[in-house]
DNA sequence: CTATGATTTGACCAACTGGTAAAACTCACG
DNA sequence: CGTGAGTTTTACCAGTTGGTCAAATCATAG
């Protein structure tokens, strides 16, 4: 069996400064874009320093994807069967909202990757997201089969709140030039809340 | 004055493949991942060669997005103050989707850019696009007054039909990978026809 | 055909980049 | 305090990249 060697104090701190310097660096200037030693320097450590820690560019990278798309993806994972269909949809949309705004980096590294093809994640786009999409536009399926929901077509509903959602951090520095003092996020959980009400309340 | 040499033949061929060749390049690798080597040899030409017709890296990458923000600011322009309002912004969502089916290059380039902090076009955003959001988000304005569509955040909806539109172009690997064998645009036209005239078709 | 400007190429370079090796230093623990 | 593992630095390297330059080649008007 092989041995975890457990982290150092040192270890633990340093790895840490790394990742959230690779992931400033990263989702500003994408892969290419970022040196390594630049991303050694945002993190208060040299290059080879910082190599002691990561074997290479690469691993950094991947370690970065690894974490971003386990907590990229709970927001819908938590679209609950069980719950009001309208109500667990609008939930989702600002979860989903929320993260923009939180982790408006996260969701920048995101697209990096997926507007330049998904060189690096092509496979679990293909498996893990797939197969929780396929899962969860059969649930959203059955809720327009009961009439509880107006019926659309499921998986344009999904992209259509990704897209909406994460425009706001993508498109950040467009959003904010365009609208000047107001905050983005003053008025977007009520216009999408608005959205999607009228877009999927039955009509009685 | 200074005198335009009138581009040979040859020249006229060349420079468009340049470019051609460039925004392939740029638009999937972003600036940094593209190399002068690549483009020239997308191009069928050698790297002096192409530098012949361009002065630097930079100056392709600038040329190009000129020509792009021209026309991508087209499909805005064309929103018409004495049409009928709801037609008028269904007519222009269509065609900002016509835009990503047939330009997906260019929505990916312009999308990169912005991502990235916009390092490049900063200026005309703040100068040529904010003019022309604040005129026509006056217009949505005034037709929201006058009770010819519903009330809403003028400005978030613009950044609707953007996200939702481009989102196709931008995100095309993603979608395609989860859509499987279906077209993402055959059913889109109708889930953005519907989205938007369920938003915006006033209560009566 | 031929002269002249337009085009293309091969050789080259300086700066940068990812990564390595080994020496030097630091720190916790007995 | 000493010692060995853990950490950091200095010096370095090979490959890549944007760009230059002068020579060679090509196209075409006269």
């Amino acid at each position: 069996m092989s041995k975890a060697p457990s982290p150092t104090r040192i270890q633990k701190k340093n790895r840490a400064a790394i990742l959230e310097a690779a992931l400033e660096m990263f989702s500003t200037h994408g892969f290419r874009g970022t040196t390594v030693d630049q991303i050694a320097t945002q993190a208060g450590l040299s290059k080879p320093n910082l190599l002691y820690y990561f074997p290479s560019k690469e691993a950094i990278f991947a370690e970065l994807m690894e974490a971003l798309l386990d907590t990229w993806l709970d927001p819908l994972r938590a679209l609950d069967p069980d719950g009001e269909p309208l109500d667990e949809i609008l939930a989702y949309v600002q979860r989903k909202l929320q993260m923009s705004r939180d982790f408006p980096r996260e969701s920048r590294l995101y697209a990096n990757e997926i507007v330049q093809g998904a060189p690096r994640l092509g496979d679990t786009i293909a498996t893990d997201l797939k197969a929780l999409v396929e899962e969860k536009s059969a649930l959203l399926e059955n809720w327009m089969t009961a009439g509880r929901i107006n019926r659309t077509h499921p998986k344009h509903l999904l992209f259509s709140i990704w897209s909406l959602t994460q425009h706001y951090a993508d498109f950040d520095v467009q959003v904010r030039t365009l609208m000047g003092d107001e905050d983005p996020y003053d008025a977007a959980p009520d216009y999408l809340e608005t959205l999607y009400r009228r877009m999927l309340t039955p009509r009685t």
